[in-house]
DNA sequence: GGGTGTCTGTGCGATGCCGAACCCAGGGCC
DNA sequence: GGCCCTGGGTTCGGCATCGCACAGACACCC
């Protein structure tokens, strides 16, 4: 409950506020608010019309679907690479999907109403949001493809990928449990394919920490939708070093 | 290939572009031209920065994945009440799936460049494409979820349904081949399901000819998957005469 | 009106995942 | 030190879907 003492090259900074140029960031400060996320946090429940955005810096959030029947699926995953509540950009506030932290850490919230006079004030920081938007967008179709065709195991080692690409160290702490949840799959299934990962010297677990071993050999085990959906973002979101380029921020 | 003698009123219109106000139309119709798309026409390749936007009154387009060992995947359907091409929306232009048209019929298109200029110029066009792209993002997600957890009995149904919103009749002119690969699934697959929905007399079919009989009763069969996503597009794009109080368009 | 190709029905075995139940062990807590 | 709870490993039958192969049948075209 911080105001960010934080510029935008902190360490564990959100990578789009820190693409943020210094004039745009000067404004959005005053409205940032740094905030702790437990884990298991409800940010906006489904068909809601979430109260903040928030752009997570350690802290990790999943998009989940839950069926009538009870049955869950993560949909798309946001950390610092991210935003969480881009229905309000959209302009159309709410959505069927529901937030959940499932890594606890920090993230900067704004007020909703601040996110909308951004938007209204349109230029290059909603292009930015859009381009977001847009790299979230393939992340989601990914996901469906994924969950049509490929077996649990290619999708275990893609979710720890995308796990890691937000973590703050090679270990996720996460259960077995909870990644079945987000996979929408049984525990054992889990069970089974971290089994075969650890006998290939891949990862290392114990009571819901996993350790990455060997971040190449994973990749190795996954489908292409990993890949797919990470160049699609550094596509759309380059590192800010070359962002100048796409996005004339100063401009 | 005709200039649009269409006014937004016409019968086979785009839901979208009927909503435009007169004065927003009448910028556009300039624009704007009327085409044939043929069944199995490919609009925008997989990574490829498309020419137009589409915007169907009759054709039927769907937007597909295809994973490296050639199994295909469909994210999201676009009828008359959407357009083809939000990444050009969005700022990104590509996008990692690829266009295909599955039901000939009549589109208008637009030069991507008038879409650009459109979108700069803000306000309540680009709100709408907006809420559109939201809607879109929903029907992605809820294919994911479905993907994941419904059997392909329900998923069968579900894309009749899709189907059935979109075309012009109760008779949908699609293969159990194409539907296959739409779903991603067997054909044999496709044929179970048909043949159950065949004898509970929902349906009845030839040679690529499905007429929906009972649609209350096929809605029944389906999973809640599609009531959802039906139900964020009509609350982000309500019909035009309730649009009005969404989107100030004469403002 | 006969040929041909597309579309649909069917019958296998193989397999991956589900559903439920149970056990074991690590680790925190009193 | 003993307790308990949570997280992880294992088992088994069952079902949906796959992969492949082939047969019938309708529709169109020459």
């Amino acid at each position: 409950m911080n105001t960010p003492r934080c510029p935008p090259s902190d360490p564990t900074r959100n990578l789009l506020l820190a693409a943020l140029p210094p004039a745009e960031w000067a404004r959005w400060q005053a409205n940032l608010e740094l905030v702790e996320l437990r884990s298991g946090q409800v940010l906006c429940e489904s068909g809601a019309v979430p109260a903040y955005v928030y752009f997570p810096t350690t802290a990790i959030v999943s998009l989940m679907y839950m069926t009538r029947e009870g049955a869950s699926a993560e949909i798309a995953v946001v950390g610092k690479e991210g935003m969480v509540g881009v229905a309000l950009v959209m302009g159309g506030n709410a959505t069927p999907s529901q937030s959940v932290v499932h890594s606890a850490g920090q993230a900067y919230r704004l007020l909703a109403q601040a996110v909308k006079t951004e938007v209204e004030r349109g230029g290059p920081v909603l292009q930015m949001l859009l381009r977001y938007t847009q790299s979230l967008i393939a992340q989601v179709a990914q996901t469906a493809a994924c969950n049509r065709h490929h077996s649990i195991d290619q999708q275990f080692s893609r979710r720890l990928l995308l796990g890691l690409d937000r973590a703050p160290s090679d270990e996720l702490v996460m259960t077995q449990e909870l990644l079945a949840s987000l996979l929408g799959v049984r525990r054992e299934g889990v069970t089974a394919a971290a089994l075969k990962l650890q006998s290939a010297g891949v990862i290392r677990y114990r009571r819901g920490h996993i350790a990455v071993l060997d971040r190449r050999r994973l990749e190795q085990h996954t489908c292409e939708c990993y890949a797919v959906a990470k160049n699609e973002y550094d596509r759309l979101l380059p590192t800010p070093s070359r962002m100048a380029a796409v996005l004339p921020l100063a401009a």
